[in-house]
DNA sequence: CCAAGCCATTGTCGTAAGACATAGCAACGG
DNA sequence: CCGTTGCTATGTCTTACGACAATGGCTTGG
């Protein structure tokens, strides 16, 4: 299901770390040092490709590896003693995965890639060298966390907070943000505006707002038929965000650039 | 409604930064060096005693500062374009408040304070400083962050997925949990086991749970009615914690030392 | 070309939880 | 002493949402 590469192999020196993507624009630094590229060689174990479907990290182990997104889209979640399924939050390009695995000694999340994915792997054991020597490093951990955190907080607040319709129109619109942010929108092939890829299954969706699979695709519909949103075989089509965010009360936060780990 | 003391005033060189408090046992370090002491000395900027009730941090305001739960009981919530409240969590003596706002600009959320409190001020800008120059401090907030964003994960699971009666259960059980590892429970008047402080209201327990005044107040009827739980007049008691997990399929955290900002 | 899965869709029905209204009960203040 | 205020407690009625069930449409694979 999946290979390691090895990280040196075939590439040049300054294509280390996560830079080898076309993620390095979005970060909110300056180019690092040569001795922080050295360090974050060290750091870094290699890459990993999982195909759509796979497991990274499951609940209830401990991993000794850390990732960073490099291309494709994952879910992250957990599974409740009752057997229900909450999604904490869909990664992206980008994101850094296993920070609270690296403090709790247990993971008490899974990960799973939605398409296929690549990923950046550093070792768990490293993180706290990283900390400890890479200041600028460290400070990006800080802003990932609070960045985390901030959005946690914003989907408890949806799902707690918000009838069905707005959770629905607030994750859409949340999706919607990150890939553009990303530049991953396309014009539709019909040539009616933009269109985002969107793998997930409604379930997913479903498990992620606290709303049963049934009521999900009823207020998709609903959306749908209010030509507010579209969102079918992977790709999600929102004809007027704005206008979709005012009417359901949803206030965006604006881009931030985002460093990298 | 609040003052702010000046931190050098009266007290021993070695008793800087948060050491003050009986909160010192409780960490995860050794002892600051002579040298990292100095520097959270420059960084602290005094203490602040509020009483009940009072907003410490308000939602779209921008903070320069950051604080440390000293002594007292707080919340925090954000409040949607709808109107309604989602509490983002309870907050206890240790508890680092405002990271976010060190990253985000603007606050998403506001601190309120329950019952009379101290708090241990930081500066915003010396933030940055603390984490280039100081990393073990700078573990600490990765730290803290990474276990913030475990519980929020842990809350919107609950909000999400759990009924009525399992979510009351599991946020009496976590708070019951963090007083009980501050030491903060006490033998009832009556001589029957152990109660425990809470001092905040039924609303601030229904918006925490995305539920309604009306059905959170029954719904705690029936948990007294059952004796698994008994909240009133500002004291909990919970006569077997253990049994009451169990029956609504809760799974603690087991206690962990934490870092001291 | 048909069978088997996996999802999305739609209808019916039941219930957990919300809305509203009202009452009770301290604590506080003049 | 009584009126006000802030919170808790119940009763009744309504509704948004979940549970269950059946169908249909792609996709994969022999």
């Amino acid at each position: 299901m999946s290979h390691i590469t090895d990280p040196s192999a075939g590439r040049g020196a300054r294509t280390t770390s996560c830079r080898a993507c076309a993620l390095r624009e979005k970060t909110c630094f300056e180019d690092m040092t040569e001795q922080e590229l050295a360090f974050m060689e060290r750091f870094k174990v290699g890459e990993m490709v999982v195909e759509a479907g796979t497991t990274v990290l499951l609940q209830g182990s401990t991993s000794p590896q850390l990732f960073t997104v490099l291309q494709g889209l994952g879910l992250r979640y957990t599974t409740l003693p009752n057997g229900n399924r909450q999604v904490l939050n869909f990664a992206f390009p980008g994101d850094f995965i296993g920070l609270q695995s690296a403090v709790m000694g247990e993971l008490c999340h899974s990960f799973e890639a939605s398409t296929k994915m690549r990923l950046c792997v550093f070792d768990r054991a490293g993180f706290w060298e990283l900390l400890r020597h890479q200041p600028r490093r460290s400070f990006a951990i800080s802003w990932l966390a609070a960045r985390e955190e901030h959005f946690l907080g914003d989907s408890l607040a949806t799902v707690g907070q918000r009838e069905a319709g707005s959770k629905i129109a607030w994750a859409l619109l949340r999706i919607w943000q990150r890939l553009d942010e990303l530049g991953e929108l396309q014009s539709s092939p019909r040539g009616n505006g933009l269109r985002a890829p969107m793998p997930w299954r409604q379930q997913d969706l479903a498990d992620a707002l606290g709303m049963s699979l049934v009521h999900t695709n009823k207020t998709l519909a609903r959306l749908r038929a209010k030509d507010q949103a579209d969102w079918r075989r992977g790709w999600l089509t929102l004809p007027d965000p704005e206008a979709l965010a005012k009417e359901y009360e949803i206030t965006m936060s604006e881009f931030q650039k985002r460093p990298l780990i």
